[in-house]
DNA sequence: AGTATGTGGAGGTTTACATTCCGCTTCACT
DNA sequence: AGTGAAGCGGAATGTAAACCTCCACATACT
């Protein structure tokens, strides 16, 4: 019942339906998907009782919502990856500019409870895989111009990413910014080619993220 | 009533208390200090009341768990930093091999409700704000000798320290381990002097972390 | 204007966790 | 080895929060 075309909604509930999904992008975001449906509601300035006719329990928002996500996150992917002049400058952007990137990798990595849900669902697997692959395109590019260091794989930048966006508490909303842009700009400076160290162990690839 | 030692314990009653002790810190490691007080118990192999009996509530034991897991990670800086040839080796080895650093991190940056617990805990912010001013000394040194980069603060290392560790679920153990361990070694790598880009803003210190 | 569709939110139900309590066990001391 | 104090386990109870249903009322469409 995530998407059910053969019935159009009706104009309100239509405009209802995509509040909802923009207060729970906001809230995921922020909070992480096991909020409470109420709080939901409420930023969407709905009842609780449309919220549960539109989606019948959590894990149908949670479907939309990534879909939603998975689905911008991959347009900006691909905008990065025209729009600049090089993949190494498109993978520094999304990095640092996606707040799409954020939710994706909160909801496809952190949460083990969204995890379990979304590996069941076909769309949004298949949108995964799309990332992923793009995400590795723009991989290969910027390690063949010498400015990727080689010995990564998607399945690190992944890695790294979900974990530079789950931002800690911080003592003001400044310093929490402030500390993620560093965090990353610092992870990027460890991704460029001709670093200190080789990386233990081996590159992990897509395939080692899938569970 | 955390340590209240006018009544030396029996020796089955210390010897559980150590039980409770450290199978909270394996459980908060893993899954966080909000665990189901029942679940450290049962890790623990004792009764709940056991459990409560030692430690009236879940704050008590948070207190108690981070009391310990703060001088352990004490004594591994400092003994990192004496034992190890340069203040940069020391600063690796720590961030590689400290699982002691995984608690303290988490318990004093990644939980709001640990934070506040522990904020209000006189003994435990003596212990922080000794093991933050050992970690500025370490830097200092690293970053008179050239290794590490002069842009970054204890703050940065703290934050980076914090996201780390903070591993995700993965498929298998070891592809967690794996994980996290390339993870940080690309965070290293970009800890290095002569970096390729300079970080924004200004470098985060000691304060920055207080809430 | 009439009807189908949509809405809000009060309140019953479920669940999960914290905490207490007390009959039984183990320790420590003589 | 006997005895009382200290400790133990875990079933039972309390409680708070979240889920979700339901229906009188509202709104949109033709």
């Amino acid at each position: 019942m995530t998407a059910d075309p053969q019935a159009p909604l009706r104009a309100d509930a239509q405009r209802n339906r995509d509040l909802i999904i923009a207060a729970a992008r906001a809230i995921f975001t922020e909070h992480g998907p096991e909020v409470p449906m109420e709080d939901i509601a409420r930023a969407a300035k709905v009842g609780i009782g449309t919220l549960y006719r539109r989606f019948p329990d959590r894990d149908a928002l949670i479907r939309a919502v990534a879909v939603d996500s998975f689905a911008r996150l991959l347009a900006e992917v691909r905008a990065a990856a025209v729009e600049e002049p090089t993949a190494w400058d498109a993978l520094v952007r999304i990095m640092h500019h996606s707040t799409d990137l954020q939710l994706t990798a909160q909801l496809a990595m952190l949460s083990a409870k969204a995890l379990q849900i979304l590996k069941e669902d076909e769309a949004v697997c298949e949108q995964r895989e799309e990332l992923l692959v793009e995400l590795e395109r723009l991989m290969v590019r910027a390690q063949a111009a010498g400015q990727l260091r080689p010995d990564v794989g998607a399945g690190d930048i992944a890695v790294l990413i979900a974990m530079a966006l789950r931002r800690p508490p911080a003592k003001t909303p400044e310093i929490g910014r402030l500390s993620t842009d560093r965090c990353i700009a610092i992870m990027i400076d460890g991704l460029r080619a001709h670093p200190g160290a080789p990386l233990p162990g081996r590159p992990l690839v897509r395939d080692d993220l899938r569970r």
